[in-house]
DNA sequence: TGATTTTTGTTGCAATTACAACAAAATAAA
DNA sequence: TTTATTTTGTTGTAATTGCAACAAAAATCA
């Protein structure tokens, strides 16, 4: 039996050990394709929203948003992505993937696949699926306190 | 129901977004006790195994090894810890937390406890635990690959 | 309408991150 | 013991990351 002080600090370490571990790995697998570091999160998104705005896809990853910016802009000058204007809003800017980044999409969606197969190794399907139904209710959770902290608002604890 | 696809790609992302979400609300939080960016990860886990050396500290934490040489370098500097010498073994360097790394301790645990206690509210007892078994198998297969691929090899899929 | 606030985007810093490449001590193998 | 390999640590270099501070367009408000 576990009692609630290891739950506490168990939670957010074995999450953040399996997040970098994963993005390490990724970002390794990803040089072959001339991807550098933390590319490929912004490449998937936007071959499965075209058209969204960096602004958006920022909150969406949960990264600053002069980071993706910048991690945007490189996309752009790589020929991965495309920056369109949009019609009717001067100031937006549509994300659209080229041809290269389309032809990349498939290359890092299988990675990603293998990877969480690898990580849900001797899962059972309901186990893999409770896992899935546990963490977007964490995301859920977090995802409210980082807007607010990103804000520049003060947690009380 | 959630079928096979959805999961492949979300446990993957879900993690990813919670581990940006908490790192980077405790990275603004931490700033007041002069800690940049990162150091929290390694001064706590000083302070929980006070003697530990820094390569091991790397693969606990899962982050390159020159990155944690340099964060733990930069601890010493500002004073939260101090690298001690083995008596039996000239190369190792044992890391101990000073004073003044033991008195932020209780406040970064203060911190994370009241993260993961965001991060898990809504949840009952037994959902909290389910869900810290889950995670900690994920992480057993995932950094299995991990210092597989850190160490130069290529996983085959 | 006109003024104010929010949204979206960029650039200047200063810092972390990690790959390479090296060194030296410790361990394993011959 | 001598040689080879692994472990542990550092530094050079190049890149990402994110806070501040700014700008301009859009949306809200009075």
């Amino acid at each position: 039996m576990l009692n609630g002080a290891v739950i506490m600090k168990e939670i957010l370490r074995e999450v953040g050990m399996i997040a970098r571990s994963l993005d390490s790995i990724s970002n390794i697998e990803f040089k072959q394709y001339d991807l550098t570091r933390g590319q490929y999160l912004y490449l998937v998104r936007i071959c499965e929203h075209p058209g969204m705005i960096q602004e958006k896809l920022a909150e969406m990853i949960k990264v600053d948003r002069t980071t993706a910016a910048r991690a945007i802009q490189k996309l752009e000058i790589n020929g991965f992505i495309e920056k369109n204007e949009d019609q009717h809003n001067k100031k937006i800017k549509r994300l659209i993937p080229t041809e290269k980044g389309q032809a990349v999409y498939p290359l890092i969606k299988r990675e990603n696949d293998y990877s969480n197969s690898v990580a849900l190794s001797g899962f059972s399907g309901s186990e893999a699926e409770t896992l899935v139904k546990l963490l977007q209710r964490v995301r859920s959770n977090v995802e409210k306190d980082w807007e607010y902290v990103k804000k520049g608002n003060k947690r009380d604890y």
